[in-house]
DNA sequence: CGGCTTTGACCGGCGC
DNA sequence: GCGCCGGTCAAAGCCG
């Protein structure tokens, strides 16, 4: 089954159930990057912060993470007694790219790859690997359209970009990234 | 030698 | 209860 579809959004917006269990986190809820500078068909399309299916183990996992602080933004939050886990928003867009490994400007790290279903590409998940910046981030490439990768970005980074070299390329696709807020 | 990738195992939730 | 599934862990290996 498709949790994702990934397709195309807009049309499928209103997808994510009626309710919405996510908690008024920082942000609103739904981020949309529209298409930006439209100069082509779609550069960059817009998508939403999926549900996949309602609850995808967002901190469970994190009783783990021992070494971590515990003083995570996603995780639970001591004022919440109910709320175990907290499920922030993600933030998705669709690069026409050859490269699955997009610069963005931060250091990542990868920390796991899954095949997806109905989709020969696998899924790859990165992590900031900034100290106390849990900021994650998943690549994966359409099956039907394998020229575009959809990058998907979880939290915000709370450090500044630290950048190994500065290609022009790299601050030219940030901008046009960053215009969109 | 340190930071990163690789890769199979593992975990928790959900559907049947 | 079992199996599927998406997401994560972590040991080992790779590479500059």
């Amino acid at each position: 089954m498709e949790k994702y579809p990934i397709l195309f959004p807009v049309q499928q917006a209103s997808s994510s159930s009626t309710s919405f269990p996510r908690t008024p986190d920082m942000l609103g809820s739904t981020h949309i990057f529209g298409g930006l500078h439209g100069g082509n068909s779609c550069d960059l399309l817009g998508l939403k912060d999926f549900e996949g299916r309602g609850t995808s183990s967002q901190g469970d996992g994190a009783h783990h993470m021992k070494s971590l602080a515990s003083s995570m933004e996603n995780e639970m939050r001591p004022g919440k007694k109910k709320e175990k886990k907290v499920r922030r928003p993600r933030y998705a867009f669709q690069t026409r790219s050859q490269v699955d490994i997009l610069d963005d400007g931060y250091r990542w790290r990868k920390y796991g790859q899954k095949a997806v279903k109905n989709n020969k590409f696998p899924r790859s998940y990165y992590r900031c690997t900034h100290q106390g910046c849990n900021v994650k981030k998943q690549v994966q490439r359409l099956s039907r359209d394998e020229s575009i990768v959809v990058t998907t970005y979880e939290g915000m980074h709370s450090h500044p970009i630290e950048k190994p070299n500065d290609n022009f390329e790299d601050i030219l696709n940030q901008m046009q990234i960053y215009s969109n807020f």
